[in-house]
RNA sequence: GGCCCAGUGGCUCAGCUGGUUAGAGCGCCGCCCUGUCACGGCGGAGGUCGUGGGUUCGAUUCCCAUCUGGGUCGCCA
């Protein structure tokens, strides 16, 4: 039966009683999580997010009622003890902060009792995500989900106090916006006055950002939730967060060395010291040398090109993809010349999820001779001057692919981490900050027949390429920038347009007519004929952030109540259909649709 | 939309090529126990093997479909 706490006060959180005195009277309130019963003797780990703390029940210090009471404490039952904080007097657990002490219970009250629950609130959860999420309010009692939420708040935190120390001030933008068909799908929003109108949720503040600097505010961030529609990964939810910010009268290296300070003072909560300038890569580079524009360079295993090695030789996929236009790449898994037939044969089928037609390879023996699945087609000397281009060793199995360089680039990036996971290169602990810069423009769709921006329209393109954009778009790189950890991308932004004649251009190229540009981005064009300051910016995933400083593989680790894969809450069923009474009132008709 | 993995008491799992009453650890319930902290001892309850269909004398096991969750490709300017 459950108790009111009327009169008590609690004066400490369970982990916090080692800063009050020996002997003192202290009130603790929380969860049993754990409770041994020994007969006459009875001892209780009472749990907040502050950590555990032994409550001892004694018959002489509580009285026999108040012992009987505590001999009903189940798991999860909300309790208030108030007794004396004592040195302990059995063996002290060095596993517990508190471990050295208890408290003797001399009143105790039952204030919510518990059924029991569905899955043991443990650290180290071995229970299905399902039933976790499910039950995501008893999951988040779990010590190692608080420790990441409280870590989230901290960092924060830090970020909102040195953005505000460095002149950046906190605004917030609309969340119900226009709909804009670039881009990611748009969460609608109907609309009850607007019948047959819609809002969109945001996928950023972008457009609302560039206005405040037209407006003046000059720095400007937001700890700002976006939504996008599209399909979840262990990386991606439907809501997520960013640290957004905007600054006016500043180019690419203005932006960076802003962030390098924040990247730099939010790391430090964690332990880690940041050491700047972070480097930079081109976007280029970062292609050649690790087939991702998110290189994870916690490692090496870079690709090599052997297009100029393999030119002429026997190999008809080799020289069949350098007629087309491609090239051949390798990289070199060091020490995994042994590695058995199965499991090279599991890399080929790998590869070819990547859009590979094949993965050929070439394993060093010891005696220098190798094994290999095309060397038949080559020389002697083909062979030497192809390891020796990958610089093989014996024992090295070497891999390669030929094809167009996207392909080339998307087949070895991701063999390159997948031979890393399964070598065990990757460490935790390491943190391996990058700046991509340099992106390219625009990007050529194949489905939409033209080019699309790489980031948004609003993109700056390089001064230098500036001429290329009528006579070849796809060479022309951007003021962009990526930074990444880990082989994740932790956030991006760019240097904006702000000159008409530019920002014209980009639509034009972009295939927009003038008439659909204004449709769209009207009140931004417009605004920028009223007197814009040269601006640029950038966003983090701060949930991506979190998960790599605490160590989770996937975000759902550091967001309170996450969406399972097909965006839906397994809490709460949303979403969900709604009352025919709603829908009649936004004028909208549900089409069934049973295939 | 495609591909891959998983689904067996409350939880986590075992169950070989099909074969009698489907097991274990933890948890739960009862009794005993004054220094435990993975407390200990004794006893007990608890399972339509995700669902539907098929093959078979017989299916947790094989096949098909489907549902749920996870990973991933496409997608995510």
């Amino acid at each position: 039966m459950a108790e009111s706490m009327t009169g008590l006060h609690r004066t400490h959180r369970c982990g916090e009683v080692v800063g009050a005195a020996i002997g003192e009277t202290v009130t603790v309130m929380g969860w049993v999580q754990k409770r041994r019963n020994l007969g006459s003797l009875i001892f209780v780990d009472l749990r907040d997010r502050s950590g555990l703390l032994q409550i001892v029940f004694d018959v002489n210090d509580i009285g026999q009622d108040g012992f009987d009471k505590a001999g009903t404490l189940r798991s999860e039952y909300v309790i208030a003890v108030t007794g004396t904080l004592t040195k302990r007097e059995g063996a002290v657990n060095k596993e517990l902060a508190t471990g050295e002490l208890e408290v003797r219970a001399n009143a105790l009250r039952v204030l919510s009792e518990s059924l029991t629950p569905p899955f043991p609130i443990e650290e180290d959860s071995q229970t299905k995500d399902e039933l976790r999420l499910k039950y995501r309010y008893l999951d988040l009692r779990r010590p190692d989900l608080q420790r990441n939420l409280m870590l989230r708040s901290r960092i924060a935190m830090k970020a909102r106090a040195y953005l505000a120390e460095q002149g950046f001030l906190e605004i917030e933008t609309p969340m119900l916006n226009k709909s804009t068909p670039e881009g990611a799908r748009d969460y609608l929003v109907p609309s009850r006055i607007h019948p047959g109108c819609f809002y969109a949720l945001p996928q950023s503040p972008q457009l609302f950002k560039q206005l405040l600097m037209c407006s003046g505010y000059d720095r400007y961030f937001q700890i700002a939730r976006c939504f996008r529609d599209e399909d979840l990964r262990a990386d991606r939810q439907p809501e997520f967060t960013q640290i957004d910010m905007e600054l006016s009268f500043v180019d690419v290296d203005d932006v960076i060395a802003v962030n390098e300070g924040l990247l730099q003072t939010i790391f430090r909560e964690i332990g880690v010291e940041v050491s700047l300038p972070i480097p930079r890569m081109t976007w280029q580079e970062a292609m050649d040398r690790f087939g991702s524009d998110k290189p994870d360079t916690r490692f090496g295993m870079e690709l090599k090109n052997v297009s100029d090695v393999v030119k002429g030789c026997g190999f008809g996929v080799f020289t069949g993809a350098l007629e087309r236009g491609g090239s051949v790449r390798g990289i070199n898994a060091q020490g995994q010349g042994s590695m058995p037939r199965k499991k090279i044969d599991a890399l080929v089928e790998f590869a070819k999820g990547y859009g590979a037609k094949g993965l050929a390879y070439m394993c060093v023996n010891e005696d220098g001779s190798v094994k290999s699945s095309f060397a038949k087609f080559l020389t002697e000397e083909e062979i030497g001057a192809l390891v020796a281009a990958m610089d093989g060793k014996p024992g090295d199995l070497l891999l390669f692919a030929a094809d167009q360089d996207k392909v080339v680039y998307d087949v070895l990036g991701a063999l390159r981490l997948h031979l890393a996971r399964q070598m065990g290169l990757l460490d935790k602990n390491q943190y391996n900050f990058l700046w991509v810069t340099e992106f390219p423009l625009l990007e050529w769709s194949e489905e939409e027949n033209r080019y699309v921006a790489m980031h948004h329209p609003f993109t700056m393109p390089m001064e230098e390429d500036l001429d290329k954009l009528d006579t070849d778009p796809g060479a022309v790189r951007a003021k962009a920038y990526d930074i990444v950890l880990n082989g994740t991308e932790l956030g991006g932004g760019s240097v904006r347009i702000h000159q008409e004649d530019i920002q014209e251009k980009m639509f034009e190229v972009l295939g927009f007519t003038k008439e659909a540009a204004h449709e769209q981005f009207g009140f931004l064009l417009n605004a920028f004929k009223y007197g814009v300051p040269p601006h640029a910016g950038l966003a983090y995933g701060l949930d991506r952030l979190i998960m790599l400083m605490a160590k989770e593989d996937s975000i759902r680790e550091v967001i309170a109540f996450p969406k399972v894969k097909d965006a839906s809450c397994l809490m709460t069923d949303a979403p969900s259909r709604v009352d025919a009474k709603q829908l009649e009132e936004l004028e909208i008709a549900v089409v069934e649709n049973k295939g």
